[in-house]
DNA sequence: GATAAATTTTTGTTAAAACAGAAATGAAGG
DNA sequence: CCTTCATTTCTGTTTTAACAAAAATTTATC
């Protein structure tokens, strides 16, 4: 991935904003790559997370907050969310017994079954985009995001 | 930037998935924080990508094709982007002579005097967000970059 | 020159995110 | 108990993004 060139500049731009940007491009590349691979599920890469979430609960269901906590992109909007999986039947949800504001949420057998279709075409994308890095090299630049 | 404590998990997650949470991880640290030093400007990343697109152009005008392609983040909606720079001042439009299907857009002297300040607190936050790392590293990280 | 095709921008619609505030419940203190 | 405060979720509203199609103009072809 060139940044120059997908942003058509030849300007020589500090490092600091060319890494900032390279990151930006990075993110829209994976976003769109991982999107394309889970449209024929029909279901968004937040749904595609809040899944994975509720799967390793193994059993224990998780109510709003903890998947909040747990979700890369932090949103007020859980609740509309866990809507739309509702709608397709892969998890279900009701009030906590123990504590009636809260509800809990749990991954239904349709929904981990869908969810181990979209793991593998998940893994075969982020295989694809990481292809060009050795393992090493993968190491060393998570040590560097580290720093971040 | 810890991954598994900002997820809160516990488990071995594949080096590649890591990374490429890692990478949404800090994208998402970026925006924010770049976005809270637009605020008082009230113009949007986007916004403010523009125009520096159109400043870099020297006078040149610039067409919605042109802003499209030299944008980090690509969108179909850029004539609306334009309607909100517009009514803050901050851009000129209008139809181009020589080939009327498009647009010439020019930064107004009020939009490059506005991006004068928004570019010393973008500055800023860039040199923030990248302080822990020496320029030796931001270069390495920037080869490894490279590689997606 | 008329017709078809291509380019560029705009518009409409739907979906997602951001932000703020309301509602419901529970906990604490008098 | 009653009031106040805190927690958790839900709802309403406004922006922003994604997708598709329409409109306007130019270019190419017959």
């Amino acid at each position: 991935m060139n940044v120059e060139e997908i942003i058509k500049t030849s300007k020589k731009m500090p490092l600091e904003s060319r890494t900032l940007i390279h990151i930006t491009l990075i993110h829209n590349k994976i976003y769109e790559l991982i999107g394309n691979a889970l449209k024929p599920f029909e279901v968004s890469l937040q749904q595609f997370n809040v899944l994975r979430i509720l799967r390793g609960q193994k059993g224990k269901p998780a109510n709003l907050s903890t998947l909040n906590d747990r979700m890369v992109t932090k949103m007020s909007n859980t609740t509309r969310l866990v809507d739309k999986l509702l709608a397709k039947g892969y998890v279900d949800r009701c009030v906590c017994p123990s504590n009636r504001r809260k509800v809990e949420i749990l991954i239904t057998e349709s929904g981990s079954q869908a969810l181990t279709q979209m793991d593998k075409v998940v893994a075969e994308t982020e295989n694809e985009i990481v292809q060009h890095f050795t393992k090493q090299e993968l190491e060393q630049l998570n040590l560097l995001l580290d720093k971040f």
